[in-house]
DNA sequence: TCGAATTTGTGCGTATGTATC
DNA sequence: GGATACATACGCACAAATTCG
Protein backbone atom coordinates (compact mmCIF):
# COMPACT_ATOMS: atom_id res chain seq x y z
CA UNK A 1 0.00 0.00 0.00
CA UNK A 2 1.45 3.22 -0.57
CA UNK A 3 0.84 7.65 0.25
CA UNK A 4 -2.42 8.90 -1.39
CA UNK A 5 -4.21 6.23 -2.47
CA UNK A 6 -7.63 4.61 -1.66
CA UNK A 7 -6.81 1.32 0.63
CA UNK A 8 -6.68 -1.81 -1.51
CA UNK A 9 -9.79 -3.35 -0.37
CA UNK A 10 -11.35 -0.29 -1.26
CA UNK A 11 -10.12 0.00 -5.04
CA UNK A 12 -10.95 -4.12 -5.28
CA UNK A 13 -13.93 -3.68 -3.84
CA UNK A 14 -14.28 -0.47 -5.92
CA UNK A 15 -13.75 -2.45 -9.05
CA UNK A 16 -16.10 -5.08 -8.47
CA UNK A 17 -18.94 -3.05 -7.64
CA UNK A 18 -18.40 -1.28 -11.04
CA UNK A 19 -19.13 -4.85 -12.35
CA UNK A 20 -21.92 -5.00 -10.49
CA UNK A 21 -23.99 -1.67 -11.37
CA UNK A 22 -22.80 -1.84 -14.69
CA UNK A 23 -24.37 -5.13 -15.52
CA UNK A 24 -20.86 -7.57 -16.32
CA UNK A 25 -22.25 -9.07 -13.08
CA UNK A 26 -25.56 -9.54 -13.32
CA UNK A 27 -27.69 -10.74 -10.34
CA UNK A 28 -26.91 -14.50 -9.42
CA UNK A 29 -23.46 -14.52 -11.17
CA UNK A 30 -20.70 -16.10 -8.61
CA UNK A 31 -18.31 -13.37 -8.26
CA UNK A 32 -14.18 -14.48 -8.07
CA UNK A 33 -13.68 -16.66 -5.41
CA UNK A 34 -11.41 -15.04 -2.78
CA UNK A 35 -8.60 -16.92 -4.01
CA UNK A 36 -9.29 -15.91 -7.83
CA UNK A 37 -9.49 -12.05 -6.44
CA UNK A 38 -6.30 -12.71 -4.50
CA UNK A 39 -4.95 -13.58 -7.73
CA UNK A 40 -6.68 -11.03 -9.75
CA UNK A 41 -5.45 -8.21 -8.09
CA UNK A 42 -2.34 -8.98 -6.95
CA UNK A 43 -3.66 -8.76 -2.77
CA UNK A 44 -3.57 -10.45 0.01
CA UNK A 45 -6.37 -13.05 1.22
CA UNK A 46 -7.34 -10.40 3.66
CA UNK A 47 -7.93 -7.46 1.37
CA UNK A 48 -10.03 -10.39 -0.71
CA UNK A 49 -11.88 -10.48 2.73
CA UNK A 50 -12.48 -7.31 3.59
CA UNK A 51 -13.61 -6.42 -0.22
CA UNK A 52 -16.10 -9.05 0.02
CA UNK A 53 -17.26 -7.81 3.11
CA UNK A 54 -17.96 -4.25 1.86
CA UNK A 55 -20.01 -5.43 -0.86
CA UNK A 56 -22.05 -7.76 1.67
CA UNK A 57 -21.97 -4.53 3.93
CA UNK A 58 -23.67 -2.88 0.93
CA UNK A 59 -26.28 -5.65 0.24
CA UNK A 60 -24.67 -5.81 -3.15
CA UNK A 61 -23.56 -9.57 -2.78
CA UNK A 62 -24.21 -12.17 -0.39
CA UNK A 63 -21.77 -14.90 0.92
CA UNK A 64 -23.14 -18.44 0.90
CA UNK A 65 -20.71 -20.71 2.79
CA UNK A 66 -19.44 -23.58 1.14
CA UNK A 67 -20.46 -22.13 -2.14
CA UNK A 68 -19.58 -18.78 -3.11
CA UNK A 69 -20.42 -15.24 -3.54
CA UNK A 70 -23.43 -14.19 -4.65
CA UNK A 71 -24.77 -11.27 -6.35
CA UNK A 72 -27.79 -10.26 -5.40
CA UNK A 73 -30.86 -9.23 -7.08
CA UNK A 74 -32.38 -5.49 -5.89
CA UNK A 75 -35.58 -5.82 -5.47
CA UNK A 76 -38.41 -3.19 -6.21
CA UNK A 77 -39.42 -2.51 -2.47
CA UNK A 78 -43.05 -3.54 -2.03
CA UNK A 79 -45.35 -1.62 -0.35
CA UNK A 80 -46.43 -1.61 3.37
CA UNK A 81 -49.98 -0.72 3.56
CA UNK A 82 -50.49 1.92 6.75
CA UNK A 83 -53.54 4.06 5.13
CA UNK A 84 -56.54 5.13 7.77
CA UNK A 85 -57.96 6.73 4.61
CA UNK A 86 -59.51 4.03 2.95
CA UNK A 87 -61.68 1.82 5.58
CA UNK A 88 -60.40 -1.25 6.44
CA UNK A 89 -62.55 -3.95 4.49
CA UNK A 90 -62.38 -6.68 7.26
CA UNK A 91 -61.10 -7.12 10.65
CA UNK A 92 -57.26 -7.31 10.62
CA UNK A 93 -54.08 -7.03 12.56
CA UNK A 94 -52.32 -3.90 11.17
CA UNK A 95 -50.32 -6.16 8.68
CA UNK A 96 -52.55 -8.66 7.57
CA UNK A 97 -54.23 -6.34 5.57
CA UNK A 98 -51.49 -5.26 2.94
CA UNK A 99 -50.34 -8.75 2.93
CA UNK A 100 -53.72 -10.10 1.72
CA UNK A 101 -53.67 -7.31 -0.53
CA UNK A 102 -50.38 -8.19 -1.77
CA UNK A 103 -51.52 -11.69 -2.27
CA UNK A 104 -48.84 -13.33 -0.04
CA UNK A 105 -49.04 -15.87 2.66
CA UNK A 106 -48.76 -13.69 5.49
CA UNK A 107 -47.70 -16.01 8.79
CA UNK A 108 -46.67 -14.80 12.41
CA UNK A 109 -44.96 -15.75 15.46
CA UNK A 110 -45.75 -14.82 18.78
CA UNK A 111 -44.44 -14.68 22.49
CA UNK A 112 -46.05 -12.63 25.04
CA UNK A 113 -44.54 -11.83 29.01
CA UNK A 114 -45.66 -9.22 31.76
CA UNK A 115 -42.58 -6.55 31.98
CA UNK A 116 -42.80 -3.17 34.01
CA UNK A 117 -42.51 -0.10 31.84
CA UNK A 118 -39.29 1.44 30.97
CA UNK A 119 -39.75 5.24 30.98
CA UNK A 120 -39.85 5.27 27.19
CA UNK A 121 -42.59 2.95 27.15
CA UNK A 122 -44.39 4.97 29.99
CA UNK A 123 -44.21 8.16 28.45
CA UNK A 124 -45.87 6.18 25.13
CA UNK A 125 -48.60 4.95 27.01
CA UNK A 126 -48.91 8.05 29.49
CA UNK A 127 -48.76 5.74 32.63
CA UNK A 128 -45.84 5.63 35.76
CA UNK A 129 -42.60 3.82 34.72
CA UNK A 130 -42.71 0.46 36.34
CA UNK A 131 -45.71 0.32 35.67
CA UNK A 132 -46.84 -3.71 34.50
CA UNK A 133 -47.48 -3.88 30.64
CA UNK A 134 -47.86 -7.01 28.70
CA UNK A 135 -44.78 -6.96 25.94
CA UNK A 136 -45.91 -9.21 23.01
CA UNK A 137 -42.78 -9.68 20.43
CA UNK A 138 -43.50 -11.03 16.89
CA UNK A 139 -41.87 -12.12 14.12
CA UNK A 140 -44.35 -11.97 10.91
CA UNK A 141 -43.33 -13.95 7.71
CA UNK A 142 -44.17 -13.99 4.32
CA UNK A 143 -44.12 -16.68 2.14
CA UNK A 144 -42.10 -18.09 5.62
CA UNK A 145 -39.17 -15.44 4.94
CA UNK A 146 -39.31 -13.30 7.75
CA UNK A 147 -40.31 -9.75 6.89
CA UNK A 148 -41.09 -7.43 9.77
CA UNK A 149 -40.48 -7.54 13.39
CA UNK A 150 -42.89 -5.94 15.97
CA UNK A 151 -42.98 -5.47 19.76
CA UNK A 152 -46.00 -4.20 21.40
CA UNK A 153 -46.65 -2.57 24.51
CA UNK A 154 -50.15 -2.76 26.15
CA UNK A 155 -51.14 -1.32 29.73
CA UNK A 156 -52.47 -4.12 32.36
CA UNK A 157 -54.17 -2.11 33.97
CA UNK A 158 -56.48 -1.90 30.88
CA UNK A 159 -56.57 -5.13 29.78
CA UNK A 160 -55.52 -7.40 32.70
CA UNK A 161 -58.13 -9.50 34.20
CA UNK A 162 -60.30 -9.02 30.89
CA UNK A 163 -60.27 -11.81 28.00
CA UNK A 164 -58.02 -9.80 25.82
CA UNK A 165 -54.96 -9.51 28.11
CA UNK A 166 -52.98 -11.77 25.93
CA UNK A 167 -52.90 -10.26 22.24
CA UNK A 168 -52.86 -14.17 20.71
CA UNK A 169 -55.10 -15.98 22.77
CA UNK A 170 -58.77 -16.39 23.63
CA UNK A 171 -61.39 -15.85 20.78
CA UNK A 172 -60.10 -12.65 19.81
CA UNK A 173 -56.35 -13.99 19.79
CA UNK A 174 -54.86 -12.37 16.39
CA UNK A 175 -57.49 -10.28 15.34
CA UNK A 176 -55.73 -6.93 16.00
CA UNK A 177 -55.55 -4.16 18.65
CA UNK A 178 -58.84 -2.25 17.42
CA UNK A 179 -61.33 -5.63 18.21
CA UNK A 180 -59.77 -6.77 21.05
CA UNK A 181 -60.10 -3.15 22.60
CA UNK A 182 -63.56 -2.80 21.53
CA UNK A 183 -64.21 -6.42 23.00
CA UNK A 184 -63.38 -4.40 26.89
CA UNK A 185 -65.63 -1.79 25.52
CA UNK A 186 -62.51 0.53 24.48
CA UNK A 187 -62.78 2.24 21.54
CA UNK A 188 -59.75 2.66 19.13
CA UNK A 189 -60.27 6.08 17.46
CA UNK A 190 -56.99 7.29 16.30
CA UNK A 191 -53.21 5.89 15.70
CA UNK A 192 -49.97 8.27 15.39
CA UNK A 193 -47.13 6.89 13.37
CA UNK A 194 -43.51 7.94 13.57
CA UNK A 195 -41.70 6.55 10.61
CA UNK A 196 -37.87 6.57 11.27
CA UNK A 197 -35.00 4.35 10.14
CA UNK A 198 -31.77 3.33 10.87
CA UNK A 199 -28.53 1.17 10.67
CA UNK A 200 -30.43 -2.47 11.93
CA UNK A 201 -28.91 -4.06 14.81
CA UNK A 202 -27.15 -7.13 14.28
CA UNK A 203 -29.68 -9.28 16.13
CA UNK A 204 -32.87 -7.94 13.94
CA UNK A 205 -30.81 -8.11 10.87
CA UNK A 206 -29.86 -12.26 11.51
CA UNK A 207 -33.51 -12.39 12.79
CA UNK A 208 -34.46 -10.95 9.14
CA UNK A 209 -32.48 -12.67 6.72
CA UNK A 210 -30.23 -9.51 6.25
CA UNK A 211 -26.83 -8.13 7.35
CA UNK A 212 -25.34 -6.16 9.99
CA UNK A 213 -25.67 -2.57 8.58
CA UNK A 214 -28.28 -2.81 6.51
CA UNK A 215 -30.90 -0.33 6.90
CA UNK A 216 -34.26 -0.85 8.62
CA UNK A 217 -37.48 1.31 8.85
CA UNK A 218 -38.63 1.75 12.55
CA UNK A 219 -42.30 2.46 12.71
CA UNK A 220 -43.48 3.47 16.30
CA UNK A 221 -47.16 3.51 16.35
CA UNK A 222 -49.42 4.36 19.11
CA UNK A 223 -53.32 3.73 19.38
CA UNK A 224 -55.45 5.97 21.46
CA UNK A 225 -58.75 6.02 22.53
CA UNK A 226 -60.25 9.11 23.47
CA UNK A 227 -57.29 10.44 23.58
CA UNK A 228 -55.52 7.96 25.95
CA UNK A 229 -52.91 5.76 24.49
CA UNK A 230 -53.92 1.31 24.62
CA UNK A 231 -51.28 0.32 22.87
CA UNK A 232 -47.96 1.04 21.15
CA UNK A 233 -45.74 -0.89 19.01
CA UNK A 234 -42.56 -0.65 17.62
CA UNK A 235 -41.86 -2.18 14.12
CA UNK A 236 -38.85 -2.98 12.17
CA UNK A 237 -38.97 -3.76 8.51
CA UNK A 238 -35.51 -4.21 6.09
CA UNK A 239 -35.69 -0.87 4.12
CA UNK A 240 -34.52 -2.49 0.55
CA UNK A 241 -37.31 -4.61 0.66
CA UNK A 242 -40.10 -2.81 2.04
CA UNK A 243 -41.53 0.97 2.03
CA UNK A 244 -44.43 1.66 4.09
CA UNK A 245 -47.12 3.91 2.31
CA UNK A 246 -49.73 6.05 3.80
CA UNK A 247 -53.18 7.11 1.62
CA UNK A 248 -54.27 10.68 3.45
CA UNK A 249 -57.27 12.70 2.82
CA UNK A 250 -56.19 16.51 2.14
CA UNK A 251 -57.67 19.26 3.98
CA UNK B 1 -14.86 -21.08 20.42
CA UNK B 2 -17.44 -23.86 21.02
CA UNK B 3 -20.37 -25.33 18.63
CA UNK B 4 -23.83 -24.08 19.10
CA UNK B 5 -22.83 -20.99 19.95
CA UNK B 6 -22.26 -17.29 18.86
CA UNK B 7 -19.23 -16.08 17.21
CA UNK B 8 -16.66 -14.66 19.15
CA UNK B 9 -16.91 -11.06 18.12
CA UNK B 10 -20.75 -10.85 18.19
CA UNK B 11 -20.83 -11.99 21.50
CA UNK B 12 -18.16 -9.46 22.49
CA UNK B 13 -20.52 -6.48 20.62
CA UNK B 14 -23.58 -7.72 22.08
CA UNK B 15 -22.33 -7.06 25.70
CA UNK B 16 -20.81 -3.49 24.81
CA UNK B 17 -24.07 -2.99 22.74
CA UNK B 18 -26.06 -3.52 26.16
CA UNK B 19 -23.98 -1.01 28.47
CA UNK B 20 -24.22 1.11 25.57
CA UNK B 21 -28.40 1.19 25.29
CA UNK B 22 -28.53 0.62 29.47
CA UNK B 23 -26.58 3.65 29.83
CA UNK B 24 -23.42 2.21 31.56
CA UNK B 25 -21.64 3.29 28.53
CA UNK B 26 -23.37 7.06 28.17
CA UNK B 27 -22.67 9.14 25.05
CA UNK B 28 -18.89 10.60 25.09
CA UNK B 29 -17.35 8.14 26.96
CA UNK B 30 -14.65 5.80 25.54
CA UNK B 31 -15.05 2.52 25.05
CA UNK B 32 -12.61 0.15 26.57
CA UNK B 33 -9.49 -0.05 23.70
CA UNK B 34 -8.90 -2.73 21.79
CA UNK B 35 -6.06 -4.18 24.53
CA UNK B 36 -8.50 -3.53 26.98
CA UNK B 37 -11.25 -5.39 25.05
CA UNK B 38 -8.43 -8.42 24.18
CA UNK B 39 -7.69 -8.57 27.96
CA UNK B 40 -11.38 -8.14 29.42
CA UNK B 41 -12.48 -10.82 27.06
CA UNK B 42 -10.18 -13.09 26.74
CA UNK B 43 -9.99 -13.08 22.91
CA UNK B 44 -7.85 -12.25 20.10
CA UNK B 45 -7.18 -8.64 18.33
CA UNK B 46 -9.25 -9.78 15.80
CA UNK B 47 -12.04 -10.23 17.82
CA UNK B 48 -12.02 -7.26 19.35
CA UNK B 49 -11.89 -5.09 16.03
CA UNK B 50 -14.39 -6.85 14.46
CA UNK B 51 -16.95 -6.54 17.36
CA UNK B 52 -16.03 -2.06 17.31
CA UNK B 53 -16.86 -2.78 13.52
CA UNK B 54 -19.95 -3.90 14.33
CA UNK B 55 -20.78 -1.55 16.75
CA UNK B 56 -19.76 1.36 14.23
CA UNK B 57 -21.68 -0.19 11.77
CA UNK B 58 -24.54 -0.06 13.62
CA UNK B 59 -24.27 3.45 14.13
CA UNK B 60 -23.50 3.77 18.37
CA UNK B 61 -19.60 4.26 18.46
CA UNK B 62 -17.64 6.46 16.26
CA UNK B 63 -13.77 6.01 16.25
CA UNK B 64 -11.24 7.87 16.56
CA UNK B 65 -7.61 7.34 15.39
CA UNK B 66 -4.62 7.60 17.75
CA UNK B 67 -7.67 8.73 20.75
CA UNK B 68 -10.46 6.07 20.85
CA UNK B 69 -13.58 4.69 20.32
CA UNK B 70 -16.80 6.84 21.39
CA UNK B 71 -20.10 6.72 22.19
CA UNK B 72 -22.33 8.80 19.66
CA UNK B 73 -24.77 10.96 20.45
CA UNK B 74 -27.96 10.29 19.62
CA UNK B 75 -30.23 13.02 19.10
CA UNK B 76 -33.91 12.61 19.65
CA UNK B 77 -35.29 12.87 16.27
CA UNK B 78 -37.54 15.74 15.32
CA UNK B 79 -41.06 14.95 14.19
CA UNK B 80 -41.60 16.08 10.75
CA UNK B 81 -45.74 16.19 10.62
CA UNK B 82 -47.67 14.52 7.60
CA UNK B 83 -50.54 14.13 8.92
CA UNK B 84 -54.04 14.45 6.94
CA UNK B 85 -55.87 13.90 10.29
CA UNK B 86 -56.09 17.50 11.94
CA UNK B 87 -56.98 19.76 9.26
CA UNK B 88 -54.18 22.10 9.15
CA UNK B 89 -54.50 25.81 9.93
CA UNK B 90 -53.38 28.02 7.45
CA UNK B 91 -52.30 27.62 4.28
CA UNK B 92 -48.52 25.97 4.19
CA UNK B 93 -45.94 24.35 1.88
CA UNK B 94 -46.22 20.70 3.21
CA UNK B 95 -42.97 21.34 5.54
CA UNK B 96 -43.99 25.19 6.53
CA UNK B 97 -46.77 23.64 8.79
CA UNK B 98 -44.04 21.27 11.37
CA UNK B 99 -41.43 24.16 11.40
CA UNK B 100 -44.01 26.49 12.82
CA UNK B 101 -45.51 23.76 14.83
CA UNK B 102 -41.56 23.66 16.15
CA UNK B 103 -40.68 27.54 16.19
CA UNK B 104 -38.67 26.98 14.33
CA UNK B 105 -37.92 29.44 11.64
CA UNK B 106 -37.88 27.42 8.12
CA UNK B 107 -36.55 28.97 5.24
CA UNK B 108 -35.63 27.44 1.54
CA UNK B 109 -34.05 27.94 -1.67
CA UNK B 110 -35.84 26.37 -5.11
CA UNK B 111 -34.63 26.22 -8.91
CA UNK B 112 -37.14 25.42 -11.28
CA UNK B 113 -36.75 24.11 -14.85
CA UNK B 114 -38.69 22.12 -17.75
CA UNK B 115 -37.57 18.93 -18.31
CA UNK B 116 -38.82 15.36 -20.10
CA UNK B 117 -40.35 13.03 -17.58
CA UNK B 118 -38.70 10.11 -17.36
CA UNK B 119 -39.85 6.63 -17.08
CA UNK B 120 -40.40 6.41 -13.36
CA UNK B 121 -41.81 9.83 -13.11
CA UNK B 122 -44.24 9.50 -15.83
CA UNK B 123 -45.67 6.38 -14.10
CA UNK B 124 -45.94 8.36 -10.89
CA UNK B 125 -48.00 11.26 -12.80
CA UNK B 126 -49.96 8.87 -15.15
CA UNK B 127 -48.04 10.85 -18.25
CA UNK B 128 -46.47 9.60 -21.13
CA UNK B 129 -42.71 9.57 -20.63
CA UNK B 130 -40.87 12.42 -22.55
CA UNK B 131 -44.24 14.55 -21.80
CA UNK B 132 -43.03 18.15 -20.25
CA UNK B 133 -42.69 18.65 -16.49
CA UNK B 134 -42.06 21.33 -14.20
CA UNK B 135 -39.24 19.78 -12.25
CA UNK B 136 -37.78 22.03 -8.89
CA UNK B 137 -35.71 21.62 -6.75
CA UNK B 138 -35.67 22.43 -2.88
CA UNK B 139 -33.36 23.25 -0.04
CA UNK B 140 -34.79 23.33 3.01
CA UNK B 141 -33.43 25.16 5.85
CA UNK B 142 -34.39 25.24 9.79
CA UNK B 143 -32.17 27.81 11.28
CA UNK B 144 -29.97 28.07 8.73
CA UNK B 145 -29.00 24.47 8.77
CA UNK B 146 -29.89 22.31 5.80
CA UNK B 147 -32.50 19.94 7.26
CA UNK B 148 -34.25 18.17 3.64
CA UNK B 149 -33.78 17.74 0.38
CA UNK B 150 -37.01 17.71 -2.34
CA UNK B 151 -37.60 17.26 -5.57
CA UNK B 152 -40.74 17.76 -7.14
CA UNK B 153 -42.41 17.01 -10.83
CA UNK B 154 -45.75 18.76 -12.29
CA UNK B 155 -47.01 18.29 -15.37
CA UNK B 156 -46.94 21.18 -17.58
CA UNK B 157 -50.04 20.05 -18.99
CA UNK B 158 -51.93 20.72 -16.16
CA UNK B 159 -50.11 24.09 -14.97
CA UNK B 160 -48.47 25.31 -18.69
CA UNK B 161 -49.58 28.66 -19.25
CA UNK B 162 -51.09 29.34 -16.30
CA UNK B 163 -50.08 32.12 -13.57
CA UNK B 164 -49.50 29.11 -11.27
CA UNK B 165 -46.57 27.02 -13.58
CA UNK B 166 -43.77 28.16 -11.56
CA UNK B 167 -44.38 27.31 -7.93
CA UNK B 168 -42.03 29.90 -6.08
CA UNK B 169 -43.00 32.68 -8.64
CA UNK B 170 -46.24 34.94 -8.98
CA UNK B 171 -48.76 36.01 -6.36
CA UNK B 172 -49.12 32.07 -5.09
CA UNK B 173 -45.35 31.30 -4.54
CA UNK B 174 -44.44 29.30 -2.07
CA UNK B 175 -47.98 28.59 -1.07
CA UNK B 176 -48.05 24.85 -1.58
CA UNK B 177 -49.71 22.73 -4.48
CA UNK B 178 -52.77 22.69 -3.10
CA UNK B 179 -53.32 26.10 -2.96
CA UNK B 180 -51.58 26.93 -6.16
CA UNK B 181 -53.58 23.99 -7.92
CA UNK B 182 -56.78 25.90 -6.16
CA UNK B 183 -56.23 28.76 -8.26
CA UNK B 184 -56.55 27.04 -11.54
CA UNK B 185 -59.40 25.31 -10.15
CA UNK B 186 -57.80 22.19 -9.57
CA UNK B 187 -59.01 20.35 -6.04
CA UNK B 188 -56.32 18.38 -4.69
CA UNK B 189 -58.32 15.94 -2.72
CA UNK B 190 -55.81 13.15 -1.29
CA UNK B 191 -52.14 12.28 -0.93
CA UNK B 192 -49.93 8.93 -1.12
CA UNK B 193 -46.91 9.00 0.72
CA UNK B 194 -44.37 6.21 0.20
CA UNK B 195 -41.94 6.32 3.49
CA UNK B 196 -38.54 4.43 2.62
CA UNK B 197 -35.07 4.57 3.52
CA UNK B 198 -31.42 4.21 2.43
CA UNK B 199 -27.77 5.19 2.80
CA UNK B 200 -27.33 8.47 1.59
CA UNK B 201 -26.08 9.65 -1.89
CA UNK B 202 -22.49 11.39 -1.03
CA UNK B 203 -24.15 14.51 -3.09
CA UNK B 204 -26.95 14.14 -0.66
CA UNK B 205 -25.18 14.00 2.41
CA UNK B 206 -22.84 16.53 1.39
CA UNK B 207 -25.91 18.93 0.76
CA UNK B 208 -27.57 17.82 4.19
CA UNK B 209 -23.90 18.46 6.55
CA UNK B 210 -23.79 14.48 6.91
CA UNK B 211 -21.42 11.55 6.47
CA UNK B 212 -21.51 9.42 3.71
CA UNK B 213 -23.17 6.28 4.92
CA UNK B 214 -25.63 7.68 6.72
CA UNK B 215 -29.02 6.54 6.64
CA UNK B 216 -31.73 8.94 4.60
CA UNK B 217 -35.09 8.70 4.62
CA UNK B 218 -36.94 9.21 1.75
CA UNK B 219 -40.76 10.26 1.27
CA UNK B 220 -42.02 9.76 -2.29
CA UNK B 221 -45.35 12.06 -2.28
CA UNK B 222 -48.03 12.38 -4.90
CA UNK B 223 -50.62 14.51 -4.86
CA UNK B 224 -54.09 13.66 -6.67
CA UNK B 225 -57.33 15.55 -7.51
CA UNK B 226 -60.13 13.19 -8.05
CA UNK B 227 -57.40 10.58 -9.03
CA UNK B 228 -55.47 12.35 -10.90
CA UNK B 229 -51.59 13.01 -10.40
CA UNK B 230 -51.10 16.54 -10.18
CA UNK B 231 -47.72 16.50 -8.37
CA UNK B 232 -45.44 14.12 -7.44
CA UNK B 233 -42.23 14.43 -5.35
CA UNK B 234 -39.06 13.02 -3.42
CA UNK B 235 -38.25 14.22 -0.16
CA UNK B 236 -35.01 13.47 1.87
CA UNK B 237 -34.60 14.19 5.34
CA UNK B 238 -31.70 12.52 7.18
CA UNK B 239 -32.65 9.99 9.25
CA UNK B 240 -30.61 10.54 12.23
CA UNK B 241 -32.34 13.77 13.34
CA UNK B 242 -35.87 13.56 11.92
CA UNK B 243 -39.03 10.85 11.79
CA UNK B 244 -42.15 11.54 9.80
CA UNK B 245 -45.20 11.35 11.97
CA UNK B 246 -48.67 10.42 10.84
CA UNK B 247 -51.66 10.69 12.64
CA UNK B 248 -54.63 9.11 11.42
CA UNK B 249 -58.16 8.38 11.95
CA UNK B 250 -58.91 4.34 12.66
CA UNK B 251 -61.91 2.94 10.73
C1' DT C 1 9.19 21.75 20.86
C1' DC C 2 10.12 17.25 21.04
C1' DG C 3 9.34 12.57 21.70
C1' DA C 4 7.33 8.49 23.69
C1' DA C 5 3.20 5.92 24.55
C1' DT C 6 -1.38 4.81 23.22
C1' DT C 7 -4.95 3.79 19.97
C1' DT C 8 -7.20 3.29 15.81
C1' DG C 9 -6.95 1.83 10.95
C1' DT C 10 -5.20 -1.09 7.66
C1' DG C 11 -2.96 -5.01 5.95
C1' DC C 12 -0.67 -9.83 5.80
C1' DG C 13 -0.35 -14.90 6.47
C1' DT C 14 -2.22 -18.81 8.43
C1' DA C 15 -5.28 -22.22 10.56
C1' DT C 16 -9.65 -24.38 11.46
C1' DG C 17 -14.56 -25.21 11.00
C1' DT C 18 -18.36 -26.00 8.13
C1' DA C 19 -21.51 -25.79 4.28
C1' DT C 20 -22.01 -26.94 -0.54
C1' DC C 21 -21.14 -29.32 -4.60
C1' DG D 1 -15.58 -38.90 0.41
C1' DG D 2 -13.12 -35.27 -1.56
C1' DA D 3 -12.65 -30.63 -3.35
C1' DT D 4 -14.01 -26.05 -3.08
C1' DA D 5 -15.23 -21.83 -0.80
C1' DC D 6 -16.86 -19.11 2.73
C1' DA D 7 -16.78 -17.88 8.04
C1' DT D 8 -14.35 -17.27 11.94
C1' DA D 9 -10.30 -16.75 14.47
C1' DC D 10 -5.31 -15.96 15.84
C1' DG D 11 -1.08 -13.39 15.77
C1' DC D 12 1.66 -10.01 13.87
C1' DA D 13 3.24 -5.62 11.60
C1' DC D 14 3.10 -0.84 10.47
C1' DA D 15 1.17 3.88 9.49
C1' DA D 16 -1.33 7.79 11.15
C1' DA D 17 -3.48 10.36 14.68
C1' DT D 18 -3.74 11.67 19.28
C1' DT D 19 -2.27 12.43 24.01
C1' DC D 20 0.72 13.71 27.40
C1' DG D 21 4.87 14.43 29.88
Amino acid sequence: MAFGEQPAYLRVAGDLRKKIVDGSLPPHTRLPSQARIREEYGVSDTVALEARKVLMAEGLVEGRSGSGTYVRERPVPRKIARTGYRAVNGGSTPFRQEQSAEGARGTWESRSEQVEAGAKIAERLAIRPGDRVMCTRYVFRDAGEAMMLSTSWEPLALTGRTPVMLPEEGPLGGCGVVERMAAIDVVVDNVAEEVGARPGLAEELTALGGVPGHVVIVVQRTYYASGRPVETADVVVPADRYRVAYHLPVK
